[in-house]
DNA sequence: CCTATAATGCAAACGCATTCGCAAATAAGC
DNA sequence: GCTTATTTGCGAATGCGTTTGCATTATAGG
């Protein structure tokens, strides 16, 4: 059966708080606060249980390692900010882009990816 | 200096004759066909090179290794086919995407993949 | 044709994210 | 509280795409 550690509420938190797309490196260090001595090991563990009950979406940019983001949200994409790396999620969706595949072509999916600068780097704190 | 070998060349003529992005291992299945006992070491190679000098772009999708086309085409995205995987150009736009970053957030660019069934996979020959 | 040097093939080495083995720690049930 | 099975932390091991060292081959210029 399922235990709950001090670990994975941590984890859960961090994920929580974040309100973004988190790569396992920045689940370690958020959830580090609130568990010290948390283990990158564990943090790989937990993610992937989390995945498999679907807790958690994994989320793929292009070039990048993939990043978790707690379930729930509906259909959506995410900005990356060319500054500071850190991904957004966008709530709107340019809708039915089917018209732009080549003919003979049947779309049944997108992704989009905006990238730019995020709120924090035009302005720094 | 540059030398015209017959690897490069083949390279250059798979890339040509595929007219979508491929993966080091497919540029390497395609060019052994003009160069047997072409190898995948001489394959980055020349890619690395051809990028260097920009004659090739790389086209990231998420979650895929990089793939690789002649440069030349203008801003464009991609389809890849959830069947056989294999990447195609896709030559059309959505445009300015701006309106759906959050407030506060500027864009300066986006990458659009479109998912679905390509040609061949729809009518296998 | 000869020479100098860049390019190739092979296999070993890398880099890096991710996973695993194992002993120690710790939830959960009684 | 005590017991037992799950979870953790650590460090070593994996997997896999990519790069590199080196002896050999082959191109381009003279």
């Amino acid at each position: 059966m399922e235990r709950n550690t001090r670990q994975r509420s941590a984890i859960r938190d961090a994920l929580a708080r974040a309100q973004r797309p988190l790569l396992p490196a920045e689940v370690l260090a958020a959830a580090q606060a609130e568990a010290p001595g948390l283990s990158i090991a564990t943090v790989y563990r937990n993610l992937k249980s989390m995945l498999d009950e679907g807790e958690l979406h994994p989320v793929q940019l292009p070039g990048e390692n993939p990043r978790f983001e707690l379930a729930g949200h509906r259909h959506h994409h995410h900005f990356q900010c060319t500054r500071c790396q850190r991904v957004f999620d966008v709530h709107a969706c340019p809708g039915d882009l089917s018209r732009l595949a080549p003919s003979g072509f049947t779309v049944e999916d997108h992704e989009l990816t905006l990238y730019g600068c995020c709120r924090e780097c035009v302005a720094p704190a």
